[in-house]
DNA sequence: AATAAGTGACC
DNA sequence: GTTGTGT
DNA sequence: ACACAACGGTCACTTATT
């Protein structure tokens, strides 16, 4: 635990990259496999869930430390971290805990969770006589489900790759593969002999880059921009953008399974397309997507494939309600062969032989290639793509091989210019982590006769500079309070942007966004002109007839 | 038993 | 998914 | 350019509270 909470306070103590990647790998060289995978476990793969709730880790908290409960919730609401105050107000320890990190997992966490409450309070007091000051706080985050640690899946590869001298992609892949906590398996992740891979585990996934991505590039035009950048049109292959589910489509033989983006296997929820593996050549990896598809041979929207995926009841699966295709666009392996080094366009080709022959089957598709002569007449052609139920375009470097993560250059995302409406700031709520002190977190509103409904919150969009600003309006004109939430004077207006959106009955408008953000503030707008809930509902009942 | 709040997957 | 910041 | 942090909303499911 010791040498866990050291980590910790290193990767939470600096932004520098090789820093972390230093502290990481100290670390992993320095702990046994029992503890090691625990670790690897809490950096890369699910962090715990909890095992005591907030309310009764602070009323146990508040009974060893004789302050009172509104006290507690006040020095939460300055510190904005639970654990963090926990930790602090608790009768100070000197006594440092040298309980391995797996201990910690048999002994006090598992324990925790399946206890009845009593046992909870004991075993908590005897976690925190053995802790220290620093111990409890990472021990709370762990406890009640709350711990993250600034590094991501990407750099913890980079530092067990270092250690092992290994490709970091072969880390990547074994990680892939489902493992479990235990010394076996983290032996197996770190093993020096490169083949030791499951066969199971999915590819990294290529992740296309928003065209345009940086917002002081000085092209403002997307056609000036893709002919700078992307130049020549018949270098690049054009392609829908589908609004579903990214997956892997692996088959082995005897053995077909799918994986999603976030590396899940999701097989289950869509055995209509395991059962396409028997028709594929062994071995073989299809990249793709699964798109809920209608009779009308055209895509239907993103929720109702959502209504698939994590189901338990398999008895309910709704194959009839919810058809559903893969539109394969990429051939990653064929009959054991890794085909990622060769250029898109010839794994395309043979993407298109491989499927030219099921082409009767009515769950497997290729994603189609769109022609086109220029970037205007693309750009004429995605201007139907709302009609269409796609997001945009895709473009893909004909030369380019399979590139793994969001590695820039060779895959585009030239996504439907978003929705706008302008709306008026009416509450807002203070962040968590680094904007803990300031008001980031707004609620919008919309005119319905000749009063403000709340209709979206939105966070992004704006500068630290921006922030500062709302922020000072905010602590000036807050007219009343609910909780943690301020109401605001109706004065502010900002542009919101979306790229979708949908009758919903979780709020009081009725309608739900996809991805809200603040596009820019309307210094030009006085409240009173900013659009009506009829104007959002006019845009809903467009986007459901063109 | 019914409802609310939280979690984790997808985008 | 989107966005802004820091290195 | 990249990694990271802070956020939006849905759905299905689980756990806590009434």
């Amino acid at each position: 635990m010791h040498r866990f909470t050291r980590l910790f306070i290193d990767l939470d103590a600096t932004t520098r990259t090789s820093e972390k990647l230093t502290a990481l790998e100290n670390y992993f060289r320095s702990v046994p496999p029992e503890d090691g995978v625990w670790a690897l476990t809490l950096l890369v793969g699910k962090r715990p869930r909890r095992a005591i709730s907030h309310t009764e880790m602070r009323r146990i908290a508040s009974e060893r430390s004789g302050i009172p409960l509104w006290l507690i919730a006040e020095c939460h609401d300055a510190a904005g971290d639970l654990s963090e105050t926990l930790a602090l107000i608790l009768p100070e320890s000197d006594r440092c805990s040298l309980r391995p990190l797996h201990r910690v997992f048999s002994e006090w966490l598992t324990p925790l969770r399946n206890a009845d409450e009593p046992s909870r309070a004991l075993l908590l007091n005897e976690a925190w006589d053995e802790l220290d000051t620093r111990q409890r706080l990472v021990f709370h985050k762990l406890i009640s489900g709350s711990f993250r640690v600034g590094v991501q899946r990407r750099l913890v590869v980079r530092a067990l790759a270092n250690i092992t001298a290994l490709d970091p992609a072969i880390i990547e892949h074994r990680l892939n593969a489902p493992w479990k906590p235990t010394p076996d398996d983290y032996r197996r992740i770190l093993s020096p002999h490169e083949h030791d891979s499951d066969p199971a585990a999915p590819y990294p996934f290529f992740l296309a880059t928003p065209i345009r991505p940086s917002a002081n590039d000085p092209i403002t035009d997307d056609l000036r921009w893709l002919e700078h950048h992307l130049a020549d049109p018949s270098d690049w292959l054009a392609e829908w953008k589908w609004d579903g589910i990214r997956a892997q489509l692996i088959h082995r033989p005897s053995l077909t399974m799918l994986w999603s983006r976030g590396e899940e296997h999701i097989t289950d929820a869509f055995p209509e397309l395991r059962a396409l593996g028997a028709l594929l050549p062994d071995n073989t990896v299809l990249d793709g997507e699964i798109v809920a598809w209608s009779d009308q041979d055209r895509p239907l929207p993103f929720s109702d494939l959502q209504r698939r995926l994590n189901r338990k009841q398999r008895d309910l699966m709704l194959f009839d309600d919810i058809p559903i295709r893969f539109l394969a666009y990429d051939l990653l392996e064929l009959e054991g062969r890794d085909l990622r080094e060769a250029p898109t366009a010839d794994r395309r080709a043979r993407l298109q032989n491989i499927c030219a022959r099921l082409a009767s089957e009515q769950h497997l598709g290729v994603s189609p290639t769109i022609d086109f002569a220029s970037w205007e007449d693309l750009a004429e052609q995605r201007a139907a793509s709302r009609a269409r139920a796609v997001e945009g375009i895709m473009l893909k470097r004909k030369s380019a091989p399979y590139r793994s993560g969001r590695a820039r250059g060779d895959w585009w995302k030239w996504k439907i210019d978003p929705y706008t409406i302008d709306a008026v700031l009416i509450y807002a709520q203070r962040g968590s982590g680094r904007r803990a002190s300031l008001f980031t977190d707004y609620t919008f509103a919309l005119w319905d006769n000749g009063e403000l409904v709340p209709f979206t919150k939105a966070y992004s969009g704006l500068s630290d500079a921006e922030i500062r600003e709302v922020d000072d309006f905010i602590r000036k004109h807050t007219t009343g309070r609910q909780g943690p939430i301020r109401m605001v004077e109706p004065r502010l207006v900002f542009e919101i942007g979306f790229e979708g959106l949908r009758e919903s009955d979780r709020h009081r408008a009725g309608i739900a966004l996809r991805f809200p953000r603040m596009l820019r503030r309307r210094t030009d707008k006085s409240p009173d002109q900013a659009d009506t809930l009829e104007t959002l509902r006019a845009l809903l009942h467009h986007s459901r007839t063109d």
